[in-house]
DNA sequence: GACGATAAAGACATGTCGTCTTTACAATCA
DNA sequence: TGATTGTAAAGACGACATGTCTTTATCGTC
């Protein structure tokens, strides 16, 4: 049994790509003071060692040619959404998104247009194909 | 921002929950032996103590009135799988879901049993309502 | 009543995560 | 140029999660 798993992204490094993908490119400071509206402190630091911890793991990238250095997202939120939801089928369907579909599906109470979208999506991916 | 995120269910304990959803009840012993067939040591309070918490967060049930004690799971895979889903619609989405199966469906491609399966969901889920 | 297995409680090491401190450095202006 | 201001870079820190192990009490059985 392996120790506790790293999240892929966690909590507040979540809430710094949200600003980022909002705002396509963002400095340290426009993401803390955006992150940090209310709070007084020296959040600055805390919002740089989250931004390194996220290039650490290829989640952002940066401009170090400008100053200060421009920060930008290197994955966007559905692939974002993809890993989660894969890791969430790693663990328990052997991997295969298959079952979370169906899963999805049955027991959920849709509505008429939603039910229309999804059947027009499988549609087209079938015509893709 | 908030502490790191307690996760709702760890691995140890998931693959303790497993066991549980295979063999509908089962013993300390029982679910020790599974889990560690190589390993020599003294696992067995190492599951036990994955049954307390798995017990403490609701997620299994304990009959004391047997020797030894018989757990077995007081959630099924299908609500456990439910939650991370809802989690992750949660932190992404606005806990809609409704954007989690449109990403789904985008961009993957399935094979032409899968959305015929997926189409008769659709239908029969209609159907209910 | 003694013994082997289990229950119950808690100690422990390690790693994560959000935060903060410190030191070095770039840009701007007197 | 030198002082000031803001940023970069590195790392320290505390709180907590998590998997594991130890210890002590308790149960059944012989």
């Amino acid at each position: 049994m392996s120790k506790a798993t790293p999240q892929d992204v966690t909590d507040a490094e979540l809430a710094v790509l949200k600003v980022l993908w909002k705002a396509k490119t963002a400095t340290v400071r426009v993401i803390a003071e955006e992150l940090y509206k209310d709070k007084a402190k020296s959040q600055h630091s805390t919002v740089q060692k989250l931004l390194d911890r996220l290039k650490a793991k290829g989640f952002v990238a940066r401009d170090k040619t400008v100053w200060p250095h421009v920060f930008r997202p290197a994955i966007q939120q559905d692939e974002l959404i993809d890993r989660r939801l894969q890791n969430t089928a790693d663990k328990f369907c052997g991997g295969s998104m298959q079952p979370l579909l169906t899963h999805l599906l049955r027991g959920r109470k849709l509505s008429k247009t939603e039910r229309a979208s999804l059947r027009k999506l499988l549609d087209d991916d079938s015509g893709k194909q």
